[in-house]
DNA sequence: TTATATTATTGCAATATTACGATTAATAGT
DNA sequence: ACTATTAATCGTAATATTGCAATAATATAA
């Protein structure tokens, strides 16, 4: 299949496992390590930071762009990308509810 | 070639990458989720809670508690699951550090 | 207008992931 | 020993992801 059942799960663990998807490759935890390092941020600097070919580094930052995470500014024959700000303080919200879930108190279990 | 180049990216890079890549589907958030709610664990009640079938939830358990985020103690012919506590935490701080990067203060770009 | 620079898109090949039926392994109860 | 219960593993089909060469699209410069 190689699908998820999306449908079988709400919309909370869905957008938890989106944006926990869009983590999931090194070169997008590299791409926004540098989008929140510098400021001007040219995705021809990320392929030259980045070992990977210029399709590559397109295709992750447009990944990174459907999920709002990221925005990129027409600026003559370059793009400058940078951090949505206001979304990913959203992200960063849904994901903090996750990963702090209280670990039950009781040690009935391993 | 569905193959990330791992070897030119940092280890911290990788290991957010891993532990994102866990949480990619949801699958495997939903198990979480349950087993941060629950005391007792064990695999066949998350197969019942779950709509997935019994091999496939048995295969989310593995990468799971292959990454070290659970725990699975045979009770008989049963399995207990439960949250591998100091890992979590470990995972946590990784992952905090990652999502709570400083958002540039410039507005140069975008 | 042609040449140059930069990024996006297309089209692949290789590999990974997801899901599940069938089976196996292990244990408990009779 | 036989049976039932539970979970892991195997095999496989369907789909997704990754990476890049080739190409297209866009804008600037000469």
């Amino acid at each position: 299949m190689g699908l998820a059942k999306t449908e079988m799960f709400t919309d909370t663990q869905n957008q938890i496992a989106l944006f926990a998807k869009v983590f999931g490759h090194p070169a997008r935890v590299a791409i926004l390590q540098k989008l929140f390092e510098i400021d001007t941020c040219y995705c021809g600097d990320l392929v030259n930071e980045i070992g990977l070919a210029q399709p590559t580094i397109s295709q992750h930052l447009k990944e990174l762009k459907h999920l709002g995470l990221i925005k990129g500014n027409v600026e003559g024959t370059s793009v400058c990308y940078c951090i949505n700000k206001e979304n990913w303080f959203k992200m960063k919200e849904v994901m903090f509810q996750f990963l702090n879930q209280d670990i039950p108190k009781g040690d009935t279990c391993c």
